[in-house]
RNA sequence: CGGGGUGUGGCGAAGUUUGGUAUCGCGCUUGGUUCGGGACCAAGAGGCCCCGGGUUCGAAUCCCGGCACUCCGACCA
């Protein structure tokens, strides 16, 4: 690997402080800036072209399984919202309510929708009737708004951009089917695009969705040890079906309530993106949903040849497929450098004066800084390449971060041990599932309970906290 | 919601203790020389000192109230 200089001083170094670290990040590469209300931001186009190529990527994998994409009003009733008991007692306490329309003071106020479940319920009860209505598969892309005290660039605002898919299913087991085919959609795109290794689990009963009879849900694990909760899928069972009416006459006749899930992922997944591969240089992209992939930089751009030789590259790589940019700019080559390192450019394609007489050019990988020089005639070919190792090696760190930070223990006081020695992490252990026991773990060693992996390991025979007969594998860790 | 820190041209800061003409660096504009790791010279432009009250002859500076950002906790995608 190439020495990692560090060439930008105005980034917090990781090391020294990573929130400060993630905060320089989004703002100096461009990807957001603050607005005039607390927790509002606004992305910019940057920062939006990243969310414009995961919408694309998952949209396609929702449509592959079957879902169409509706939209729905952002303002709920609150008589609506207050259907199902779980589900408001979970959400009331961070609702943005609308109280006025004009002048008139409304009959009702209306809350801005946080999550849709009740505007889905309300339609669904409306067009269901029979077996052959099901199921209904629908997913919608828009912005919801929870009144959050905290708030951080893309992990926690008050306003944010997701996708929620809301089905209804003629069985329990149609439904559970399409609550984990949604979590392993997730799984393999935060796999396969983002190149982030994610562990895939049930939530404990104290941290299921108001309202669901079970949630599950993708955690990933960031570059200083703390867990990220990249997306969750929930099984409903028929509870809002009860609470709304929504029936459906089957083949015998006969009236049945009909079985739901939701799942979602959110602008969060930018987040998860910065802290699984950023550095202290900045941003580092997957090819997959970098806005470009390739950025060609031209040294000495006044000599004869140089621009125009920028220019046909430019040409031949967007006609081979890739997001290519050239900066032509008077800025100086150390400039651009550090520029679409900040802004985590996957590939930097160098070509000046002695390239030409050559016949070559200079592809440099953002992660390593390797240097690969290409014949013109190999350019194609040799980027793809380049690309798709970056990518491999992207998710081999992340992978060999998550599992060095993964400790196995059988005792409260490892736990604390364990972190001490090896910093934060994932810690598995065995779990009576008690939720006293899960406050208590909380409590004495400062991390929380994530998910129940679906991966169970018989790591012991008792609970780590109260040391009874333990059911389970449990994860937990410090969140964000 | 509790505790700390911050708010001064686009960005980063000095000035606030002890009230008295608004400072510096970067960036920006124009012209020229440069360009393989944040180039240089010259000439310019750019400020409700976060907002609202108050004290004062006079407030970036003192007092009261608010807002935002940020960090650390508690709660949550």
């Amino acid at each position: 690997m190439a020495e990692q200089k560090k060439m930008v001083d105005e980034i917090t170094s990781m090391d020294v402080d990573f929130a400060q670290w993630y905060t320089d990040i989004v703002k100096k590469a461009d990807l957001i800036d603050y607005s005039s209300v607390k927790g509002c931001m606004v992305i910019r186009p940057y920062g939006y072209a990243i969310w414009e190529n995961i919408q694309k990527l998952l949209d396609s994998r929702f449509k592959a399984t079957g879902h169409e994409n509706v939209y729905m009003p952002m303002f709920i009733p609150e008589s609506l919202l207050e259907k199902e008991k779980d589900h408001v007692e979970g959400f009331a306490p961070e609702v943005a309510w609308v109280t006025h329309g004009g002048n008139e003071k409304l009959a009702e106020r209306l809350c801005v929708r946080p999550t849709s479940e009740t505007l889905f319920c309300e339609h669904y009860a409306n067009i269901i009737q029979s077996h052959r209505d099901l199921p209904k598969l629908y997913n919608q892309w828009c912005s919801v708004v929870r009144w959050e005290k905290t708030t951080r660039p893309f992990l926690r605002s008050r306003e944010f951009l997701w996708q929620e898919g809301h089905t209804a299913h003629a069985t329990a087991q149609e439904a559970i089917e399409e609550t984990e085919r949604m979590l392993n959609v997730y799984a393999d795109f935060c796999r396969e695009e983002l190149c982030m290794p994610v562990v895939k689990g049930r939530k404990t009963e104290s941290d299921k969705f108001a309202g669901a009879e079970a949630t599950y849900a993708i955690e990933a694990l960031m570059h200083d040890g703390k867990a990220l909760q990249a997306g969750t899928s929930h099984y409903f069972g028929d509870g809002f079906a009860k609470a709304f009416n929504i029936m459906f006459t089957d083949k015998d006749n006969k009236q049945q309530y009909v079985h739901q899930t939701s799942w979602g992922v959110t602008t969060r997944l930018i987040g998860a993106v910065i802290m699984s591969h950023g550095d202290d240089n900045g941003l580092v992209l997957p090819p997959a949903v970098a806005p470009v992939q390739i950025v060609i930089l031209p040294i000495a751009q006044h000599k004869p040849g140089v621009l125009e030789k920028a220019q046909e590259l430019k040409e031949r790589l967007s006609a081979a497929g890739f997001r290519v940019k050239a900066d032509c700019s008077e800025n100086s080559a150390g400039w651009k450098f550090a520029e679409y390192e900040m802004k985590g450019v996957p590939l930097r394609l160098e070509v000046g004066p002695k390239d030409i007489e050559n016949g070559q050019c200079v592809l440099v990988r953002r992660d390593n800084r390797e240097k690969t020089f290409v014949k013109f005639e190999e350019l194609e070919k040799v980027a793809k390449t380049l690309l798709d190792e970056l990518a491999s090696s992207l998710y081999n760190k992340a992978l060999d971060n998550l599992e060095k930070r993964t400790y196995s223990c059988t005792s409260t006081d490892g736990i604390i041990k364990a972190l001490a020695d090896n910093g934060d992490g994932f810690v598995k252990t065995m779990w009576c599932g008690e939720e006293a026991c899960e406050d208590k773990v909380k409590e004495l060693t400062g991390v929380g309970s994530r998910c129940i992996p679906f991966e169970q390991e018989q790591l012991a025979e008792n609970c780590v906290c109260c040391g009874k007969k333990a059911k389970y594998t449990l994860y937990w860790a410090k969140a964000y």
